[in-house]
DNA sequence: CTATGATCATCC
DNA sequence: GGATGATCATAG
């Protein structure tokens, strides 16, 4: 399946609800007091009939699957909850490639957004809201997501990797991630404004093309 | 144990 | 309420 079908496929899951397709699939959203984080995604890729694929690169895969979730607003509208993480920071590769051809503008290239409605934290409804993918074609966001790779990449080659903050970058920032128990590493997150752009939601501040 | 995806907790 | 840093579930 190409990332074309897969558009195709997720798009006619549009309203559909993913708690009670968890259910059916048997997908544990919640363990106890824990709440499975991946629970959304997995429901998402066992609808597709794909293997679950925590793979950096997907063997085959053209393309790539992202979640994130919605929540209302005291307004009733709907906005983007939380940033969006999309790759691991290599520091090595990141140093040694432009942007061009970095592993960040890859996999935004392939990658498709699922956004779903956060209901409550009982998670007893979730919505598919839609389905769509980084339009890094424009120019302006190519750019900005570029201008964004670069300051990471200068900060790693002239203070280091430790010298990374989540302050950084104005669509794409450097976060820490990792276990939690000592062993860090970083990532890269989408920030939540940038995301409100790619799935539709609203205009970027930073983006001024009135055809957006 | 580590890598990965996604969300939670805390600070401001 | 939003941003930054930390944590949890799952696979290899």
């Amino acid at each position: 399946m190409d990332r074309t079908e897969a558009t195709a496929r997720l798009s006619q899951l549009i309203g559909a609800d993913l708690r009670q397709m968890a259910d059916y699939y048997g997908i544990t959203v919640w363990k106890q007091e824990k709440i499975n984080k991946g629970w959304a995604g997995h429901v998402i890729e066992r609808c597709l009939g794909l293997p679950l694929n925590s793979s950096r690169a997907p063997n085959f895969g053209s393309w790539e699957l992202k979640l994130i979730s919605l929540k209302r607003t005291s307004g009733g509208n709907l906005k983007v909850k939380e940033t969006m993480a999309i790759t691991m920071i290599d520091p090595v590769e990141v140093m040694a490639k432009e942007f061009e051809e970095s592993h960040l503008y890859n996999k935004l290239r392939k990658a498709l957004i699922v956004a779903r409605v956060f209901e409550s934290c009982l998670e007893d409804h979730s919505i598919i809201h839609s389905v769509s993918d980084f339009d890094l074609d424009k120019h302006e966001v190519f750019e900005l997501v570029k201008d964004d790779y670069n300051i990471v990449r200068q900060t790693l080659i002239t203070s280091g990797f430790e010298a990374l903050t989540g302050r950084m970058g104005k669509l794409v920032q450097p976060r820490t991630k990792g276990q939690g128990h000592g062993t860090t590493s970083r990532a890269f997150y989408a920030r939540t404004h940038f995301v409100a752009h790619i799935i539709g939601l609203e205009t970027h501040p930073l983006l001024n093309d009135p055809s957006i």
